[in-house]
DNA sequence: TATTGTTATACTCTATAACTATA
DNA sequence: TATAGTTATAGAGTATAACAATA
């Protein structure tokens, strides 16, 4: 016996109505679409995302401190440590003991991470414009100030 | 030396510019903030996501097969087997050798299983209304609807 | 005493390969 | 041969504890 009857496009089989209300299940759907589809496109330039926001990031803030980078990037102080170490063995990023504390290191960019960041960001401004399609800029505005409601209501209950 | 002269609300110490530009830093953003929310109000009943969202397909759905369920959560078949046992272990799913397939199982809830659900649902509802105040039917089927426009400019390119 | 960065570790989520029992 | 479910396992991503060097 085949059940196939079932089948519907977007990688959904059924349409779940119960699940289909809650739009927090929509939100982490398409989040999760976005993430897949940027990870093959950084892939491309042997980045994570976690590695490419550090990169931008860095260009960013060029002298930060590391933890200064890992609060920007909202990762633990043991994490942004293993990215800096990636990042710096690739000789992407330079990595200085700060004059006026010796614990600390000031991030920067090398020409190759500069590189690097250049023709990566062009590749992920390319994978927004491919998912983003069709949305209007008055859309997006939209639809942004709406995402910055949520976490504004979140992080204001956790308060 | 104090530089913490870059505090900011919303758990980032420093708006970052370039990452700001990306609408897709924001919606994952938003998604994490969701789903540690969720989480958190899923672990007073013992549940996770998943484990919340197996139970409110397995009721809409009841007699389909493991697979199926896995179909439609878009989980992989092993991990769907770990969730069945959890839930089955718990109580709150009915497992059954279909007649027709004895490969195959048919899964259903319990009278646990739905009352769990009932009471976990509530909370879910809950939890939604706190993070998603502010927004007006309108703007929600609007949002909804960028939503969906993304993941499917995301299939599309996947054909 | 507190903080910067490091190491080790552990836990969750997710994906794949290989197996069994049926079909 | 192919499919349903299972087991084992491996890779990300993320979080905490404990440590050395420095403040």
């Amino acid at each position: 016996m085949n059940e196939n009857f079932l089948k519907f496009p977007h990688g959904t089989s059924l349409k779940a109505a119960r699940l289909d209300q809650f739009l927090g299940y929509h939100i982490r759907r398409t989040s999760k679409a976005i993430q897949a589809d940027l990870s093959k496109t950084l892939m491309e330039f042997d980045l994570r995302m976690i590695t490419f926001s550090a990169l931008l990031v860095i260009e960013e803030f060029s002298g930060l401190r590391q933890s200064q980078f890992a609060e920007i990037l909202e990762i633990e102080r043991p994490n942004m440590a293993v990215i800096v170490d990636e990042l710096e063995n690739k000789n992407w990023i330079n990595k200085e003991k700060t004059p006026s504390d010796k614990r600390a290191y000031a991030l920067s960019l090398t020409p190759e991470g500069r590189a690097v960041l250049q023709e990566a960001s062009k590749a992920v401004e390319a994978h927004e414009a491919r998912l983003f399609r069709g949305i209007s800029p008055e859309d997006s505005t939209h639809f942004r100030s709406i995402l910055e409601l949520i976490t504004t209501n979140y992080y204001e209950g956790k308060l």
